[in-house]
DNA sequence: CAACGGACCTGCCTGC
DNA sequence: TGCAGGCAGGTCCGTT
């Protein structure tokens, strides 16, 4: 699920129910994730208050009283706000039970995901240090795109999908943003002049916001029960498109590989 | 250093 | 019907 879009939809989900709440209690079923729960986790946080609930990149920071709970989705993972008496299923690894009644419910059956503790700023943290900047943020645009690029023979989707440089474009939205900017995905970075960048960026900045949009009208089903952002209802112009016709020119889409990961592209539209 | 492949893990779909 | 194989929205680590 969770490309920034769906992160930032489950953020606006759950940040309702968690703000000002108290910790009853942490129940880890499976701690075996990307990085273990600690096992100690349960009694740092219990009695605790929330106090913010954040977002970098795609992962999720919970500020509570002393210290924050770092929670990453990976490939796989969802939250949805719960009744702790309902039972859990096969993959709901991590209920954070809050003193309104409500539990914060954590599944992921892949287990990429992760939910550490830190005391110090979440930020600096060895998982998000590393991070580049937020999409989003107005003073990010093309001219930092084409800065990182400079020199740099990687594909131009790879280093869009590089959270060094960017964060938060995953597989899906590299190939829509790549498509809306009509930029060849396997285009060398250090080789698309700085229009281009303006244009990417612009791309980048559109197809997550509307997306983000998009998750806002399922916010309420999100809370309510079935813990999935729009993505699945979203028009997506290119992913998942191979052999249909370009909405721009009507030719078919190709569909290759790189990373490991599938590409979507419009030949004749992307150069 | 940049760049790539592999690893992590489960579920689901396809094709034989 | 059963089973093998490939694929999935992310990230880190090791090797060239």
């Amino acid at each position: 699920m969770p490309e920034l879009p769906e992160v930032e939809t489950a953020r606006r989900g759950i940040e309702p129910h968690l703000l000002g709440q108290r910790i009853e209690r942490l129940v880890v079923r499976e701690p075996r994730l990307r990085l273990p729960v600690p096992s100690d986790l349960a009694g740092v946080l219990a009695g605790r208050v929330i106090e913010e609930v954040n977002r970098r990149g795609k992962y999720l920071l919970i500020r509570v009283s002393g210290g924050t709970i770092i929670l990453h989705l990976g490939m796989s993972g969802s939250l949805r706000i719960v009744s702790p008496e309902r039972p859990a299923e096969r993959h709901d690894h991590v209920d954070l039970v809050l003193a309104n009644g409500v539990a914060l419910r954590f599944t992921d059956p892949r287990r990429f995901g992760l939910l550490v503790w830190t005391t110090e700023n979440p930020l600096k943290h060895p998982l998000l240090a590393h991070l580049g900047p937020e999409p989003l943020d107005a003073a990010w645009d093309g001219a930092a795109l084409w800065a990182a690029a400079k020199g740099k023979r990687v594909a131009i989707k790879g280093m869009l999908m590089d959270a060094n440089v960017v964060v938060g474009v995953g597989n899906i939205y590299a190939n829509e943003s790549l498509f809306m900017a009509g930029i060849h995905p396997g285009r060398a970075a250090g080789r698309i002049s700085l229009p281009r960048y303006l244009r990417l960026a612009d791309a980048v900045k559109e197809v997550l916001s509307r997306s983000i949009e998009q998750g806002g009208t399922t916010l309420r089903d999100f809370v309510a029960e079935d813990g999935r952002p729009g993505y699945f209802s979203q028009s997506l112009k290119i992913y998942g498109r191979s052999d249909q016709p370009c909405l721009s020119c009507g030719g078919p889409i190709r569909e290759i590989r790189q990373f490991g990961r599938a590409t979507y592209y419009c030949p004749a539209c992307q150069r």
